[in-house]
RNA sequence: GGAGGGGUGCCCGAGUGGUCGAAGGGGGCCGACUCGAAAUCGGCUGUGCGGGUUAGCGCCCGCACCGGGGGUUCGAAUCCCUCCCCCUCCGCCA
């Protein structure tokens, strides 16, 4: 959510910086509301300064053994004015918050302005493309193979956009989750959460899959659950209606979970393999900070999601999004592309975002600093380290022998009970 | 699923429909005492919104907030309805 004072100050401003996202946000018709709503406080908060006034004095008077009845009468008749009032102002605060909840957020003066994926900006390199003296195959051909991944029962069991894993192929996914969670606890220092896979309506509005995005969402029939599209929602979400103390802050945390996702308007795109799911897991990192130094904690988080792909020896680019390409909540995102050979391309295995004090504003999320003061808000951040489907398909292609075997890399292996490499089972 | 109890400020805890933003305690902060500390004594200790003022920290005025929402009333922490959450007992259960 963005800031009504900001808003207010610089209507222009903050016009020009959302089109650079491309689309057209209603600002002017929240001002309108604004100011009705200003003045219709001032009128309330004078009435009801009145009625309380007048009602004291009833009460002095009935006290005293006299008849305060013209006095009632006349309070009745302004308290029946308040109520209107009342009505009016909650229906133009009512849309004023609907309205605001579905702006963007701000992207920063860092992010280059563009349309659209084709204007993100290749920031960084890492490992060389693997040469392979055979054409490599794409991993649906790869997993189907060797016997661990099976696409037709999934299908028959769930639907499509479903897999189901078996022997070597569940345990490498389950290795990852191990390796992920271990690397982010043990050497960067962030502390481990399991939370519920299902969240309320409250939480996603909190971080800004609600309003907007429902149709992205699974709902449970008869409840007012979802399931979690990203652990990012659950763990940012676990202060939400709190002030912190600025001792505790940054922190850190890392989660695993499942994600579930409907992949409405994604028809036809990434069809074969385990790219695009509607379930799939993943570990997140998540960081609370203060404004100060959520910009450089950008930047280490997205070296922490990094640093698994390098232990696992997979060449990736880092993406700087462009302002068309950004996501609702974010102010700046890094994205990290794993390459896939078999399918000759580079495919997102990381989003690492800064949502400022965005997601802060709408779960109102606060600290309390050092130095005493008023609360303020916190930045969030969070970021993929990483999603672990994906990594299971880069592991497979970047990895594949002539054989078709696939070996497995060093760190996993003992995650794995010592495994060197798949083979048909 | 059945029966009952409860949700008040950072924490504990009192609260008669009117002077309660809320007693009392604890904690915390500031000051006094002390070489210093403990103990003791004094003071302070919320959030949001609207308005005013300031270069700014801030300050001043008003309104709202005693789990959420709605209602009764001239007036609600206090009465009524509804939802949520927590606790105890019984039943069932991974």
């Amino acid at each position: 959510m963005l800031d009504l004072k900001v808003l207010r100050e610089r209507p222009q401003w903050v016009k020009q910086r959302l089109a650079t996202r491309g689309g057209d946000y209603p600002i002017e018709r929240i001002l309108d509301l604004d100011t009705r709503r200003r003045h219709l406080i001032a009128e309330l908060d004078r009435l009801r300064h009145e009625r309380k006034t007048l009602s004291e004095e009833i009460g002095r008077l009935k006290r005293q053994g006299q008849d305060p009845e013209d006095l009632v009468s006349r309070v009745k008749l302004l308290g029946e004015r308040i109520k209107a009032l009342e009505g009016e102002l909650r229906e133009v605060e009512g849309e004023q918050k609907r309205l605001l909840l579905e702006l963007p957020n701000l992207p920063h003066e860092s992010v280059p302005v563009g349309e659209d994926e084709k204007d993100n900006q290749v920031v960084k390199r890492w490992g060389d493309l693997p040469q392979f003296d055979f054409k490599p195959r794409p991993h649906w051909e790869i997993g189907v193979e060797l016997g661990i991944l099976d696409f037709e029962r999934a299908a028959k069991i769930t639907g499509s956009r479903f897999t189901v894993y078996y022997g070597a192929g569940a345990l490498l996914e389950r290795a990852l989750i191990n390796f992920m969670l271990d690397l982010h606890i043990r050497k960067h220092g962030y502390r481990e959460v399991l939370p519920p896979f299902m969240v309320n309506e409250e939480t996603l509005i909190g971080t800004g899959q609600l309003p907007k995005f429902k149709e992205d969402l699974f709902k449970l029939e008869d409840w007012d659950y979802y399931l979690v599209p990203t652990a990012e929602v659950p763990v940012t979400n676990l202060h939400r209606e709190e002030i912190l103390p600025e001792e505790v802050l940054p922190l850190y945390y890392t989660a695993y979970t499942p994600c579930f996702r409907s992949e409405a308007g994604a028809h036809g795109r990434d069809t074969r393999g385990i790219v695009r799911q509607h379930q799939f897991n993943k570990v997140e990192l998540v960081k609370i900070t203060t404004p100060e130094t959520s910009y450089q904690e950008l930047e280490s988080l997205l070296l922490d999601a990094e640093e698994v792909l390098q232990l696992l020896g997979l060449p990736y680019r880092v993406m700087l999004l462009c302002t068309g390409d950004l996501g609702f909540s974010a102010a700046k995102t890094y994205d990290i592309e794993v390459w896939a050979p078999g399918q000759g391309r580079f495919v997102e295995i990381s989003s690492c975002s800064n949502c400022e004090d965005f997601q802060a504003r709408r779960a109102n999320i606060r600290y309390r600093p050092r130095s005493g003061g008023k609360p303020r808000f916190v930045h969030t951040l969070n970021g993929s380290g990483l999603a672990v489907g994906r990594t299971v398909m880069a592991i497979l292609e970047n990895y594949q022998q002539p054989d078709g075997s696939v070996v497995i890399p060093e760190v996993l292996r003992p995650y794995m009970g010592g495994l060197e490499r798949i083979t048909r089972e």
